[in-house]
DNA sequence: GCCAACGTTGGC
DNA sequence: GCCAACGTTGGC
């Protein structure tokens, strides 16, 4: 068991590129988490992010941005290797394996939700009004949740 | 496709 | 260190 106790986190991906139905079709439902190229989320994928946290699964820039889905963190922080290929639309050639730039974690798919949690409807609710993912300009594809705001959207999933 | 709100880059 | 130019994100 892990001892610390247990973040919440949101994990932003476009559908287009890499949806939750990816990660379903993925062997054992699980993946690396690649691709983040932003310091604020590099930081907290490094250094914040533990094995045994859960995180929603976000899909950004698509026709239904929302909250389709939740994910458990299985490995923690390391560095991002496809910063390091050449062929990748990742390559950043500033990272190396000796001097790694960029990590990324590994997530499982615990649950994919029958009804996604639209940003629509998460911008209804009075109690997530100070949500990180709906202040204005808000552009991080990795944030942290609290407590309360995880279990409050996770009842609007069992919402009839 | 538009555009606001960022983040990054690089000249000075 | 400043800041203009540029690139990216992401809702609409």
């Amino acid at each position: 068991m892990n001892s610390h106790d247990k973040r919440y986190w949101l994990l932003k991906s476009e559908p287009s590129v890499f949806g939750i139905d990816d990660l379903a079709a993925c062997p054992d439902q699980s993946t690396h988490w690649d691709g983040v190229r932003n310091y604020q989320a590099r930081n907290m994928l490094r250094d914040q992010m533990k094995k045994g946290d859960l995180a929603f699964f976000y899909h950004s820039n698509c026709k239904q941005p929302g909250i389709v889905g939740l994910m458990e963190i299985i490995r923690q922080g390391y560095p991002d290797h496809t910063a390091f290929d050449p062929r990748s639309k990742y390559h950043d050639p500033k990272s190396s394996p000796e001097k790694p730039r960029w990590y990324m974690v590994d997530i499982k798919l615990v649950k994919k939700f029958e009804q996604p949690v639209s940003l629509t409807e998460l911008k209804r609710h009075p109690q997530l009004e100070n949500m990180l993912l709906l202040k204005k300009g808000n552009r991080l594809s990795v944030l942290p949740i609290s407590p309360d705001h995880w279990d409050f959207i996770l009842s609007l999933t069992q919402a009839k």
